[in-house]
DNA sequence: AACCCGTGTTGGATCGATCCATGCCAGGAG
DNA sequence: CTCCTGGCATGGATCGATCCAACACGGGTT
């Protein structure tokens, strides 16, 4: 029997296809697509009536497998934790999205192994399945970035090279200090002046990047700040018992919070105490979640600029992939702050 | 100058390298990738050593070309809504790439034009870039269903074909009426009588479907409904307003939400009006929202088992795609109630 | 000894877009 | 009139894995 020459309507037309309806050879055709100077005006326009007709677009698969390259970005994440109010993960991978639509990418999510943070990855390289890595978690210890880098994988990071500071891999990052002295600069200029600190743990960098900030603003101004810190997990309820301790031991009249999950746990310890957040007592939490924005009363809260951090993600993405040899320095924004009525009202 | 016959070490290793390695042949290789039972078992052990120590992965872009599979699934991703509660998306989309992952896919995400519903799906089916989409956003009128039926693309709904009964494509959805129907129940087991209702506008199916289980368990019991539910758009403000009226009207004693952004209005209104949520008016939400979890006191909501749909939604691509001919039905979901203290003491 | 058969193996063709070297042609210079 | 050159178009090879048809081989049968 003799194959059919026509071609079965589920099928995708073919570069080839366009070429023999335009008249033209197939490599017109994909100069046509791909350098469009290179024909002369009337065949580009043939060519272009041609696929419009057709419907045509490359097989993805096919220029891959020729251009050695994906087109997609791989993006890891982490499994979502009940109980935090921390959303900042989901709003950047919407930015990180929108960002790579621009520069004509699509974004890859994966997950691994809870335990290992290299799982995954490793698949994606070897398989070339994706052109590229976005590394978020850079606050775990990051084995990722060092791992990428000795494979020559091209990623780019959200988050300092905090453990290596000589690390040259590029990297984009919200000043976390920057933006808790915004806040407390904020508390301190409505007249505060005992204003604790509630954060993470020692030895989680970003947490010791933030309370640096709430620390140089407190300096600034020639106030103390001994007795008014405290760093605890974050959860609800460890912001609670530590704003509990804080009230009794030093009389804040505000706080300055590493996240709005701490902050939560400032405004029920206020509650219980009859104090009124805002009136009584001010307080700013860090990230503006949904949560701040709902709450009542609204919670002031320091906001990272992730549109702006995924524009700049996707910026050193183009410019590794396209120029490997040119080394990229870190990008370092600045977030900014949103007042909502728990910053409380003047007090001079 | 002769080329090098060595592969430089940055290239991952093709099949043919394997083949070499091992000393049989590239089919052979490929079979003990693909069909190791067709090896004989001492053959099949040294194919495996030479993958090993090659540490070699099937070229993903050749695969898919060959084969005409992706093995991605495209999802489309709205825009974040600030000022809301909603986080379902965010949790369904970290269900899915769980869920894919063990059936060895992986999650492309992508986002179109905010007006036009049908962008982004049509350039990545005729590119071949995905084997299948999940449609989540059925609630909008439902465009996608229907054109992706008429375009033959294989695709699973996260959402009842609503307006289509008769639609024949896979889909997977919670009954949201059964989770309002258990939380009613709820009050109503606590002694409450008279629980109002504060959903969504009339035109919002998923809001009618989630009202009739607040009706349904009103009715099982005999309880007057009239007068005690208002429809109303989905933002905090909206559900303050609405609680008010209700309360000034028809005295409830308890509310039920149609989401969480909705019984943050009414906590709101409650506490101005000095009420205490949970102690004197009981309030429960939909959705399980972060903001559920943190606020005070915590507020029970109905939460959607996203985990499941996942799972379902991944099942169904793969009865789809393994076999195209066989029709999957509908799967309906019964949500779960996570109680906290808004739901306030028993009342007899 | 000739034949059959099932198990495993082999080289070649294929998927569709892109790269490469060659070839064609019109127009200008000698 | 011939030669040369630049601008485009052309067929063939290529990327790497998989599908296909053919075949080598040892053991059992007549």
């Amino acid at each position: 029997m003799a194959p059919m020459s026509g071609r079965l309507p589920t099928t995708p037309p073919t570069l080839a296809d366009v070429a023999e309806r335009a008249g033209v050879s197939r490599q017109t055709v994909s100069n046509a697509v791909n350098n469009p100077d290179l024909l002369r005006a009337d065949t580009l326009a043939r060519v272009q009536e041609a696929i419009a007709e057709l419907g045509y677009l490359p097989n993805r698969a096919a220029r891959n497998l020729r251009t050695r390259a994906s087109h997609l970005i791989g993006l890891r994440i982490q499994p979502v934790l009940e109980g935090t109010a921390n959303p900042t993960m989901d709003r950047f991978v919407h930015s990180l999205v929108e960002a790579s639509r621009e520069a004509g990418y699509h974004v890859l999510l994966f997950s691994g192994e809870p335990g290992e943070p290299l799982s995954g990855y490793d698949d994606l390289l070897r398989s070339t399945a994706v052109d590229a890595f976005v590394v978020t978690d850079t606050y775990l210890g990051n084995p990722q970035a060092g791992w990428l880098d000795s494979r020559r994988a091209p990623f780019v990071a959200f988050g300092r090279p905090w453990e290596n500071p000589s690390a040259t891999h590029a990297w984009v990052d919200v000043d976390g200090a920057a933006g808790c002295q915004l806040a407390t600069d904020h508390l301190l200029d409505k007249g505060h002046e005992r204003v604790a600190w509630i954060g993470w743990r020692k030895d989680s960098r970003i947490g010791e990047d933030r309370r640096a900030g709430w620390h140089r603003a407190m300096h600034a101004r020639g106030l103390p700040t001994t007795g008014l810190a405290s760093r605890v997990e974050d959860t609800v309820v460890s912001g609670r018992s530590a704003a509990g301790v804080l009230l009794d031991e030093a009389r804040p009249t505000a706080f300055v919070c590493a996240s709005d999950t701490l902050a939560m746990g400032v405004l029920h310890t206020l509650h219980e105490r009859g104090l009124r957040a805002g009136d009584d007592v001010a307080v700013v939490g860090f990230d503006d979640s949904q949560v701040a924005q709902v709450v009542r009363p609204g919670l002031s809260s320091v906001r990272q600029p992730l549109e702006q951090v995924a524009v700049e993600v996707v910026k050193a993405l183009e410019g590794l992939l396209g120029h490997p040899r040119v080394a990229h320095p870190g990008v370092l924004l600045t977030p900014t702050l949103e007042v909502r009525d728990s910053s409380g009202p003047d007090r001079r």
